[in-house]
RNA sequence: GCCGAAGUGGUGGAAUUGGUAGACACGCUAGACUUAGGAUCUAGUGUCGUGAGACGUGAAGGUUCAAGUCCUUUCUUCGGUACCA
């Protein structure tokens, strides 16, 4: 007998016969329930990291057990192959995006080949392909005729020196990650989703997704951000114009003593235009540009602002209240400008503080008063109205509507509802992409390129320029072309490409008919299979790719394309694999294996021998280039070791941090079901499983084993089904594995014979999703089934056999364990209390005292806590 | 900053509804077998204590017969923060 499971042997022969058998090739099949099952597809970086591994080992066990179950299983994998890396690494290695990328696709593949994931690799996709885009462009046109799709301007991260665009991801400390030079925000005219049109839908359906986490759903609803307020027009003093303002408490309207915009907001220039402020305003929007305006940035920076010059009149009090543009001010969200009431919210407190503005309390505590002179914070909490003419001594919850109808009646205001959810950019200055399919006419405007161009292809043999800016407004034969419309020659095409994420908002129905070519998909196809039923990713996808999925499932709806609303029935967000960073003064990132761990235990840079800087623990990725590839795992080990391995390291929904110390374990457990799997095939040939109830068996420790064989089923399963928690299901089998190897395997016993055969049948069918390769050459060797152990059925347990006749009590006293004894499952509450009083231990602790009380409990744990 | 998570032995983690804290592994210690061992097997292993016992789930309070689990406050780390995907 081979002592040791051979990998490098038998997973390529698995691997090969499945090719051959096409398990894995799936067709449409009416007489069958479907089951879709998607993994989050990879950008093609190069290589796959530990955290792919986890994620498709996660999908790979669950679709194998979903086949046993009998399910018609779609799970496909494919490439999202646009995006900036590709560009990166073209200027960095002197190659092109499109070379690299298909490139590390090839690499990719061949390594989740050697994984054994159960793909049907005949639906794979790649993004980057013209047969893809071709019909994102296509919905793009579909869009843009029904209004769904717009231009504005809007500011972008603008390096000067290197005359291109960055993501936010290049700008370091307000520079630009090449070059170092201050990062501008310049303003170009760019497409937009109108994704706000679904802000309610997207909302309300967020508490109509059983199947998804919590967690993702609460983030989706605070992204989305709806609030509840009113729009009030302010009229400018001297003018017959009005600011208007988005409040959530109109209830404090009175308090208002000044008013701020935001820098970007149309009327900063018209306002300031002309008086001494002038100059004062320009300087401060100048200054502002240079400011990063993300959520994030925005707190980076101190708040400030600057008088523009112009006054408003307050429509409560008809005072006059001059208006200021301060940098905390959001174009983006209501409709960027605020009316500030420095006595009820604390940024406006602050603001006024700084700038020596009036603090007028509107809206008091009940149960103690608060002198405006003194308050060293704004007081944002419930009370009674003061300072609001006739709403003085209303509360401030009435207030609110009333002073939105007071002012509506009035015209100057109105209730309405604001979302925090902003318009989808989807332009990208960036080459690696998909064209957005519009010519600019000079007489007609922005033009829909007609659908029999489609696809616009992105021009392969176009190299970037040096600095990493889009050569693609640089091509003639590209940039030019001719008004579909009125045919004027001069008409210059679009040469944006679209946000990547516009890719991975449809793929997984491009999945279901990935060759087709009448449309996006073959409707039937996806009657069929969609919408997905398990979807397993990162949770750093929570909100941006997963609400985008959504929208673009509503507009798919809208546009009679499908006839559902949501992609993804269920949703399983798998924790982060993270590791530390490694930082070389010379070299920047470097790989795990470049840095060294020198005598000292410290790390050097294994080019230049410089000390390396060991950063955080964070996620893994391919620009921090904190990966670790699981090559050297498999070349080691194997893949169904590697499987086991990542499940068995921690729950899926669990951030981990990644050490493969653990890594001998599975190998030793995987080598140990090897040798009690042949030594069993050979001693027990001609010996059936047994199949009747526990209590048949006169054996008493057979009897045991065969309880715990049932007990092991129903913790596999309810761990696969439940929860994926199979990290405890794996465990479960050890310890079956670890009883089984108790028992003497020359016994004569002809019962606990077949129990044994019983067990090891059923071990093997439990494991066979998590070793794939594994079960089938064990199960082949046992020589009593044909065909592949894929298509066997997933083993039931008998509710008959699932427990012993025994229980364990523990006894408390005063809540501590200070004895335990077993006894009779079928003991009553009387006699377990008795036998625990009479138990020579607690007698003793007892002594004299008489227990106050006696508390028996028969849950899960039978339990005697005695209070004395 | 804001939104969402997570903190349990030397390490990864386990502990349906509050009910034996540390399953299952890694590592370590000792032993067996062996020409050999980075193979395999057996036993031990939360901390303190000779012991009885005491203490112990990031920290501090609280509820309860009983708290890793519920409540309040707080600290640290991670993810997202709209052009990384």
């Amino acid at each position: 007998m081979e002592q040791r499971y051979h990998p490098e042997l038998i997973e390529p022969k698995w691997q090969e016969y499945w090719k051959e058998k096409k398990l894995f090739k799936v067709q449409e099949d009416p007489s069958k329930e479907k089951y879709y099952l998607l993994e989050m597809f990879p950008y093609p970086s190069g290589k796959i990291h530990i955290g792919h591994v986890r994620n498709y080992t996660i999908g790979d066990v669950v679709v194998r057990y979903k086949r046993m179950r009998g399910f018609n299983v779609l799970h496909p994998m494919g490439w999202d192959a646009f995006g900036m890396p590709a560009e990166n690494a073209a200027i960095d290695n002197n190659t092109h995006p499109a070379a690299w990328t298909y490139a590390n696709i090839r690499a990719m593949r061949k390594q989740l080949k050697k994984m054994g994931f159960s793909y049907d690799w005949d639906r794979e996709i790649a993004t980057c392909r013209p047969e893809y885009y071709k019909w994102e462009q296509w919905l793009f046109l579909q869009m843009f005729q029904k209004g769904m799709v717009y231009r504005k301007e809007s500011y972008v991260n603008w390096c000067e020196k290197c005359q291109t665009v960055l993501a936010n991801e290049q700008v370091e400390q307000d520079c630009c990650w090449r070059c170092s030079q201050t990062v501008q925000q310049k303003k170009l005219w760019q497409w937009f989703f109108r994704i706000t049109d679904y802000a309610e839908d997207l909302l309300v359906h967020c508490d109509k997704l059983p199947g998804w986490p919590d967690k993702v759903t609460v983030m989706q609803k605070n992204w989305i951000g709806q609030s509840i307020g009113s729009e009030i027009k302010f009229q400018v003093d001297g003018k017959n114009e009005d600011v208007v303002v988005f409040t959530t408490r109109p209830d404090t309207v009175f308090g208002a003593t000044f008013m701020c915009l935001a820098p970007e907001h149309p009327m900063v220039e018209t306002l300031s235009l002309g008086t001494e402020q002038e100059a004062a305003v320009a300087a401060f929007v100048q200054k502002i540009s240079r400011q990063e305006r993300s959520a994030e940035g925005l707190e980076k920076y101190e708040k400030e602002g600057v008088f523009t010059g112009a006054f408003c009149i307050n429509p409560a009090t008809g005072e006059k209240i001059p208006v200021y543009t301060a940098n905390f001010v959001l174009m983006g969200y209501g409709t960027g400008a605020i009316m500030s009431v420095p006595a009820g919210d604390q940024r406006d407190f602050d603001f006024a503080k700084k700038y020596n503005l009036d603090i007028r309390m509107v809206v008091a505590p009940e149960d103690h008063s608060i002198d405006p002179e003194n308050m060293t914070q704004a007081y944002t909490g419930q009370g009674v109205m003061v300072n609001s003419g006739k709403f003085n001594g209303l509360d401030n919850q009435t207030a609110m509507d009333e002073i939105t109808r007071w002012l509506e009646d009035q015209g100057r205001g109105k209730k309405t509802i604001s979302y925090r959810l902003r318009d989808w950019g989807i332009s990208r200055q960036r080459y690696w992409g998909a064209p957005i399919p519009v010519i600019h006419c000079p007489d007609c405007g922005q033009v829909g390129v007609p659908e029999s161009d489609l696809p616009i292809r992105l021009p392969e043999e176009a190299n970037l320029l040096e600095k990493g800016g889009s050569p693609l407004p640089t091509l003639a034969y590209f940039a030019k072309a001719t008004c579909p419309v009125c045919g004027r020659e001069d008409a210059r095409r679009d040469t944006d490409t679209m946000d990547t994420f516009v890719e991975s908002s449809w793929y997984y129905l491009r999945y279901c008919s990935p060759r087709y070519t009448n449309g996006m998909f073959d409707p039937e196809a996806v009657k069929y299979w969609a919408p997905v039923d398990q979807y397993i990713g990162g949770v750093e996808h929570a909100v941006l790719h997963l609400l985008y999925s959504r929208y673009f499932m509503r507009v798919l709806n809208t546009l009679g394309l499908v006839d559902f609303k949501e992609p993804f029935t269920r949703l399983l967000t798998q924790g982060m694999v993270c590791k530390e960073t490694m930082m070389c003064p010379e070299h920047g990132y470097l790989y795990p294996e470049e840095a060294i761990k020198n005598d000292a235990g410290s790390f050097v840079c294994s080019k230049c021998d410089s000390d390396v800087e060991v950063g955080r623990v964070i996620k893994m990725s391919k620009s921090k280039k904190n990966v670790v590839d699981p090559n050297e795992l498999l070349e080691k080990y194997g893949a169904d070791v590697t499987r086991l391995f990542s499940l068995f390291a921690a729950p899926p929904e669990r951030d981990l941090e990644w050490n493969e110390d653990g890594i001998e374990g599975s190998n030793r457990f995987v080598n140990r079901v090897w040798r009690l799997s042949l030594d069993c095939i050979e001693k027990f040939k001609g010996i059936d499983p047994y199949q009747g109830p526990a209590s048949d068996i006169k054996n008493e420790s057979a009897k045991k084993l065969y309880i715990k064989a049932h007990q092991t089923i129903q913790k596999v399963t309810d761990d696969i089904e439940k929860s994926f928690h199979f990290n405890t299901a794996i465990s479960a089998v050890m310890e079956l594995v670890n009883e089984m190897y108790t028992y003497d395997l020359d016994s004569d016993d002809v019962q606990l014979k077949q129990v044994m055969v019983f067990c090891l049948d059923n071990m093997l069918l439990l494991l066979s999703p998590i070793l794939p390769h594994f079960c089938e050459e064990v199960f082949a060797r046992s020589g009593r089934q044909h065909g592949s152990i894929l298509e066997q059925t997933w083993p039931e347990y008998r509710e008959d056999s699932l427990q012993t006749d025994e229980v364990l009590v523990v006894v408390q006293v005063n809540g501590k364990l200070r004895a335990k004894f077993s006894m009779d499952a079928s003991a009553s509450v009387d006699t377990i209390k008795q036998t625990a009083l009479a138990d020579e231990r607690i007698k003793k602790l007892l002594g004299e005292k008489t227990p106050k009380k006696v508390i028996v409990i028969q849950k899960k744990q039978t339990l005697v806590n005695i209070v004395i």
